[in-house]
DNA sequence: CACAATACTTACCACTTGGTAAGGTGTCAA
DNA sequence: TTGACACCTTACCAAGTGGTAAGTATTGTG
């Protein structure tokens, strides 16, 4: 396979990129990584920048992926939610880097992202949307409505991946992995309380 | 005053680690932001890693001050823990900079977390468990289970903060202030039902 | 075989990085 | 007046940064 080295270079500066963030690896340790020269990688990406838009794009990708699978599984919107929402929450456990690495970009778009007016996460943000208001109950709710209800179920899921090792590191191996093992469980009864209270006209 | 500078320029080193995280600043932007020369900081503060470490702890700081400030304010256990945490997203409205370094600071110390033991969040972390465990309901919870809730309080907290301008692009500026305005209800509502349906002995 | 494209290499460049060395200036107490 | 100290300055440095230029070895492909 001919693109082997660019898809391992890809790998390595994925994972780099998540642990140190754009500024805080150079192109010379994503090469060294994978035992190749900094020009090596220069020829496969042309730039720095062209190989972090590149690592964000597979993420990108992934994600979308994830998306077009869980759509046709459940006809019931309510359970089709529930079920992609449960997929995002597995998928960040089997690649904690591409978790990391969208936060980053989170936090460092803060000033780029105004002038450039799109995002390549906005297509998952408007699928889950709509996939909110689908559920019974909030047919009638507004739309900024719904997305605050993504966004505080994705912070959940996210904000406890970002936080593992500090997490571990506080409370130990042992009862972290606890936590682990009981967190999907916890995330369902989160979302099932947060859709099964729509907001406004409807009282608790 | 004759510290003046060095307030400010912890000032500015706290913007600006925020906004490009530690690798993104040099120390030289953040004297050239407060119009002294670079060594003039290194005067200050003898080295970046010491200059970020006095930043961090001013945000700590505050913090503990938060925490004194809401733990005799109610005496029922549940309006106590919500008075706190709504304080908590009162003050992260107010210093949006100092989320966003908490966030970075706990993607970055993933490696460095596992051998210093210590962090300097954990009575922070340890106090809003407590309180936590003290609502009724929750006292035959485990620890982490009680954990694992405040970490998906602060989730959906904290992930909203940094997700602010990224949101704002994507939904429009209208939008998201209206999504701001009907950010503390939609928390309320959430911290009520987490709290609501404690874990293990009490099904659904 | 010729030839072109791919996948690299070494050599080099201008610039920026965090940090040191040494000195200047003001204030204030002995 | 002297000296110590806080608070800065200019000058400098070795190491590292992203990127360019030019050449080489290998691999198809006509």
């Amino acid at each position: 396979m001919t693109t082997n080295t660019k898809q391992q270079l890809l790998d390595n500066a994925e994972r780099l990129f998540a642990e140190r963030g754009f500024y805080g690896v150079s192109i010379a340790a994503i090469a060294d990584a994978e035992g190749v020269t900094k020009q090596a990688l220069l020829h496969h990406f042309g730039s720095k920048e062209k190989l972090y838009g590149e690592v964000l794009g597979r993420i990108s990708d992934r994600f979308d992926a994830l998306a077009h699978q869980s759509v046709s599984m459940d006809a019931d919107p309510l359970d089709r939610l529930k079920h992609y929402l449960m997929n995002i929450q597995r998928s960040r456990t089997a690649q904690p880097n591409q978790t990391a690495l969208l936060i980053r970009e989170l936090l460092d778009n803060k000033q780029r992202i105004d002038s450039a007016g799109t995002w390549y996460l906005r297509p998952f943000l408007n699928g889950l949307t709509d996939m909110v208001m689908a559920v019974p109950g909030w047919e009638n709710a507004s739309r900024e409505q719904a997305l605050a209800l993504v966004y505080q179920l994705l912070g959940a899921i996210n904000y406890f991946s970002i936080s593992g090792a500090t997490l571990k590191a506080i409370v130990g191996a042992k009862a972290y992995a606890e936590m682990s093992k009981a967190f999907p469980a916890q995330l369902e009864q989160l979302i099932t309380s947060g859709l099964a209270s729509p907001p406004s006209k409807q009282r608790t």
